[in-house]
DNA sequence: CCCAAATAGGACTAAACTAGTCCTGAATCG
DNA sequence: CGATTCAGGACTAGTTTAGTCCTATTTGGG
């Protein structure tokens, strides 16, 4: 678990293809059926990076989307917080959240330790690396619905 | 988002509640009354746990759970992974996962690489880090809602 | 000037997952 | 033997996520 969902795994791959087209703008239904993800998420998926600033949206006919920035200065954190709001694994200090537990509670800031190491990791990917990885697995699948893998160990 | 779910964070208060208590037992209806958790849900956890040995159960009168090792080698990611299952924040080289999108698949290895990051984060934690934390936030709130705070920047 | 192409925004439905409860059975102690 | 407590699983309700669709607005071209 603690997984990415599904819609910001679309949003790895719509944002991808676009990687090498930063002259040209793609239509929402061109990036479907280039990426093979359906028109209509494809095109809620634009819609919230175009809110978030890392696509630009050109309206009207020929219109479409393009990337605002250079595909290493977008992070993994930056998609990440674009599709699903920003990182948290659980959060006690926030200003005015309450909890029910919380004269019970030993829990300390670990938490917030973890929580940091995860956004540091997130920020020193970026959509460059994840576009045209290294990908040196034999065999690269991706996709529709990410599967938990055994523990490495 | 990214978060653990509430049973986790629910199952770092259980085990945090019994870091003190390595030599004696204690019955799930205690650990509810201490922690203030529901008793089928302090039940349920304590299950997970025990399966995943990071408690050890006695059945029978008197009987009640205890930590199985100390609370420092109890890592979060042992947690994680005995509440929520192997973290993987998504998956594309396992054996045999199979995706729709392979053939149309820009992205690389980027995402095992920061998958290995958030796992090593959770690896660095213990539960002797989680419990008794150092608290230095003004006012700790902590466990049923996790709530989403502000990216820091 | 009008029509077609394309995004913007939001409402809505369906499916999946999570949280939580409950019941039955087995083990242990007194 | 009977009370206590864990083991295991079935089940329900609620929430979240995924995905679709509709309407309005903008723009380019004939």
């Amino acid at each position: 678990m603690l997984r990415i969902s599904k819609l910001t795994d679309y949003g790895t791959v719509v944002l991808a293809s676009l990687v090498d087209r930063t002259d040209e703008v793609s239509s929402a239904a061109e990036i479907a059926s280039r990426t093979g993800v359906a028109p209509p998420t494809v095109s809620k998926l634009l819609k919230l990076l175009a809110k978030a600033e890392l696509v630009s949206s050109t309206r009207g006919a020929n219109g479409g989307y393009r990337l605002t920035r250079a595909p290493e200065d977008i992070s993994a954190a930056d998609i990440v917080d674009a599709l699903e709001g920003p990182v948290s694994i659980t959060e006690c200090s926030a200003s005015d959240s309450h909890c029910a537990y919380e004269e019970n509670c030993d829990t300390g800031d670990a938490w917030q330790r973890i929580n940091q190491a995860i956004r540091d990791a997130l920020d020193d990917v970026s959509l460059k690396d994840l576009a045209k990885g290294t990908c040196t697995a034999p065999k690269m699948h991706f996709g529709g619905t990410p599967i938990t893998v055994e523990r490495t160990n």
